[in-house]
DNA sequence: CTGTTAGCGCGTTCAT
DNA sequence: ATGAACGCGCTAACAG
């Protein structure tokens, strides 16, 4: 009777394996009991073995080996996360992976992540605070062992869920921590100020600054109100400088360049949230035959290849986004006992000095 | 005997859920059969809820809801995966994050796929055939009920093994299907040949090209031998056509562009295979003093955002990444009687005209 | 060092 | 329309 059962339950799993191809149970479909019956053993000694287990003598080990590679065997990476209850999964959201900035620090993380055969599920928020948290709910269901966030910035709901599933997660692009989870960034505050101090320095009095769009965007906020900061505690009056905010696209930049610069007393210096803004303002510039940095002097954020592109080449602040990705790997791959000290990890921002930046026009006018 | 052992097990589940947090048993893992329970119904009626099977009464359906709201919870995507061989789960295999052409193919798949509520798993192979036949193991080993890789060329090992675990496969940035699987992208030797022709149409008798890495990358080899076949077709001598390989890089195509225009008769026109790299050999004419396009014409490959912003801006063939990065998307999503009619998608390239390049100067002394 | 046993959480039969 | 029982493939616990 109990024989009868099972042939019945093999026969519908040959007759519909989902796809097409009509499969042989040896073909495809090899699983850790037919390594185990190929290599004599029982099915815990090939799972210890194929886990690096020490404790395996050395026959049973290379007979396993051998089996599992004869057999093509490939293990079913649910079964083992059902029942050890570790994915080797990552989640990682980001607003987009059209901007090199985020797509470069998710390829310094997968990258250190395959290494320990660590895999990565990413996925995009377009700066949404709400697809975030889908987002964030569909890698939990996934098994995702650590997320990797953007900013500091998210949905309560969010940081409850991942508190509440016991998900670990590391927020870039930012310093500042949450109460629990790391932090791999940099202070976008420091970097606004800066740049404020390097145009000042330059004796720049007339400044500007064309900013990346400030909602739900910690980072774009944290580099104006730096900017402005430093700017008022030079003794210049912040609500007489200009702003203007402007999504991270080029055309952004034209556009934003010209609000600026089209009044009677344009500013001599232009800090700009981004390299993409900053290359859009120098285009302007171009268009209108304006000097730079002659007449008006512009700084760039990223450090991205574009900014050694631009006539003249593009002053900036550069970030480290691989090294966010590479460290945040780290930082997750590490024993728990180290994570502690990798949680908060500031990492310095150098500016990249080129030649749309020079000392302030003599007299203006 | 059995209820007290069932009570030590779940003794040691409390005193060790993995991090420190004591979490009672409500706290983060609401199973299914907690929200049965919660709704006065069986798992396998809550399961039915949950998955949108119809046939479930109307109060039922709102208690479970209602149940697994008030408990968040959130399923076992390794449990779901396991007993119903569905795992939700797509693999893309690409060279690298780092260069745009393929960051916004994955933005644009990820995008489409996230709708259905499926998740992409990302790796990269730096152009190494071994790497991404590993990369192609750990993505069946999760699961991956899709792959979607770049171009044509793969290792035997790694094509076999798709195919022996019935893993469906797309190949991108190419029209050139394999035996199965399916070919989203557009055929480089077309491409290749259409600059070629444009060039020639221009007036221009003395070419060249800098080329992409053509070693392993079918891609880049096909673009090249498209542009020769071309020129050949045209009475020109192909071995007379100077061609130099460099890697994607702005600094390469500088290089390249020197060794291509440092000699006694350059060419007047040359076919860059990445906009990347026609940036840096209009870099180089810059500084030489090179008149683009008075004295050489360029011609670039992708249509990036920086071929607005070089000066001249640049002459080049637009590549649509996100749009093969949708459609893969809408292949694998696409129920298997449509697949036959989606898998060979090839898509036409558009030749986008702007500043840098002209007619042939009059007499190439 | 090795085998035996049990069950991770869920979806899916089969009954009713 | 609902529930009971079973097992997906694997590894953790225990016994020897």
């Amino acid at each position: 009777m109990v024989i009868e059962e099972k042939l019945i339950k093999r026969f519908h799993k040959w007759r519909c394996p989902l796809a097409s191809g009509i499969r042989g149970p040896d073909g495809g479909g090899a699983k850790l009991i037919d390594v185990a019956r190929l290599a004599n053993c029982s099915p815990a000694t090939a799972s210890r073995v194929l886990n690096g287990n020490p404790r395996v003598g050395q026959d049973e080990r290379e007979r396993v080996m051998r089996a599992a590679a004869e057999l093509g065997y490939v293990p079913n990476g649910s079964a083992r996360a059902l029942r050890s209850t570790r994915s080797r999964l990552v989640g990682a959201i980001i607003p987009t992976l059209d901007h090199a900035i985020y797509a470069t620090m998710v390829d310094g993380l997968q990258a250190k992540l395959a290494e320990k055969g660590v895999s990565v599920i990413i996925s995009t928020s377009h700066y949404d605070l709400d697809l975030e948290l889908e987002q964030t709910r569909l890698l939990v269901e996934r098994g995702a062992e650590s997320i990797v966030l953007v900013g500091s910035t998210h949905s309560a709901q969010t940081m409850s869920l991942l508190d509440q599933k016991q998900v670990d997660y590391v927020f870039t692009y930012t310093s500042s921590v949450a109460e629990a989870g790391a932090a791999i960034g940099f202070d976008n505050e420091k970097a606004g100020a800066a740049a404020a101090r390097f145009l000042l320095d330059l004796g720049h009095k007339r400044l500007g600054m064309i900013a990346g769009i400030t909602t739900n965007n910690d980072r774009a906020k944290g580099r104006l109100d730096g900017f402005l900061s430093e700017l008022a505690a030079r003794g210049l009056d912040p609500a007489a400088v200009p702003v203007v905010e402007g999504a991270y696209k080029v055309e952004s930049g034209r556009q934003a360049m010209r609000s600026l610069m089209d009044v009677p007393q344009p500013p001599t210096a232009v800090f700009c949230g981004s390299d993409i803004l900053a290359t859009g303002a120098i285009k302007y510039c171009h268009e209108q035959g304006i000097a730079v940095p002659g007449e008006v002097s512009v700084v760039g954020f990223d450090n991205l290849e574009i900014a050694e592109l631009t006539s003249p080449e593009l002053t900036t602040l550069e970030v480290p986004a691989r090294e966010m990705g590479n460290l945040a790997a780290d930082y997750i791959l590490a024993p728990a006992a180290q994570k502690r000290y990798l949680r908060q990890t500031e990492l310095p921002i150098r500016i990249i000095v080129r030649d749309s930046t020079g000392a302030a026009p003599s007299q203006a006018h």
